[in-house]
DNA sequence: CGATTATATTCCCATAAAGGAATATATTGG
DNA sequence: CCAATATATTCCTTTATGGGAATATAATCG
């Protein structure tokens, strides 16, 4: 079996740098195709085809405009993949507290190797 | 050029599903291959070459005891992807919010269609 | 309607994936 | 050192990229 498609979840799709960058850009507001054409300095048909990838997941909504498009970050389909490494909080914080007292007996007893 | 290779970076390893069971399982307590195995109703090869790509992006950490090797999720590694989704959480938030008024003001007047 | 602008899709290519099976490597017990 | 246990790696196959170039589709203007 290959891996699995870039369109099948959240996940998946933001695994493209590239992408991520089209999320950040339209994270605020709406933009055109030109514009992450031009302010992302990408091909054309890549962008498009990443935006479609975005789109199948959910994760830009699209508004047609005369003959532009519109697309946007649709923020809440992102809240799935914060809420799954946020479930790892806790233990990053009790991995650093921990490494951070290592480091403080580690000082003040240096003599001890 | 392809897709970027599933160890180049934190992002493209969770990407696969059964990487991110096996960080779950990890998140708490340091477990065998073997365990994983039994766990997770993998191939034992399969577990392997996971954690192969977990531990190239320091998302597991690995620690050999006699012929076992024992694994566990290295939390510190999920914390950029936290924050980077997290960067959207303020939208989301408002996306919400406005499509929660949108729907108590058609609740309000349900004629105006 | 025809030309133009804005996007989307298709085709081709090189690369990388993930599973399964087989095999290699490492470590321990005797 | 040899057998057994625990993992890791390799080989093979099928599938899905993602980029570039070319082309198709959609919508506006005159």
């Amino acid at each position: 079996m290959a891996r699995a498609t870039t369109n099948s979840d959240a996940f998946n799709a933001v695994a493209e740098p590239r992408r991520r960058a089209i999320l950040n850009l339209l994270a605020l507001e709406e933009r055109s195709v030109g514009e992450i054409v031009a302010r992302l300095e990408l091909a054309q048909p890549s962008v498009s085809k990443h935006l479609r990838v975005l789109h199948d997941v959910g994760l830009v909504t699209a508004r047609r405009d005369g003959r532009t498009m519109l697309y946007r970050t649709n923020a809440a389909s992102i809240r799935p993949l914060h809420e799954w490494t946020g479930s790892f909080e806790r233990l990053w914080q009790h991995q650093l507290t921990r490494v951070k007292s290592r480091a403080e007996t580690a000082t003040q007893k240096p003599e001890e190797k």
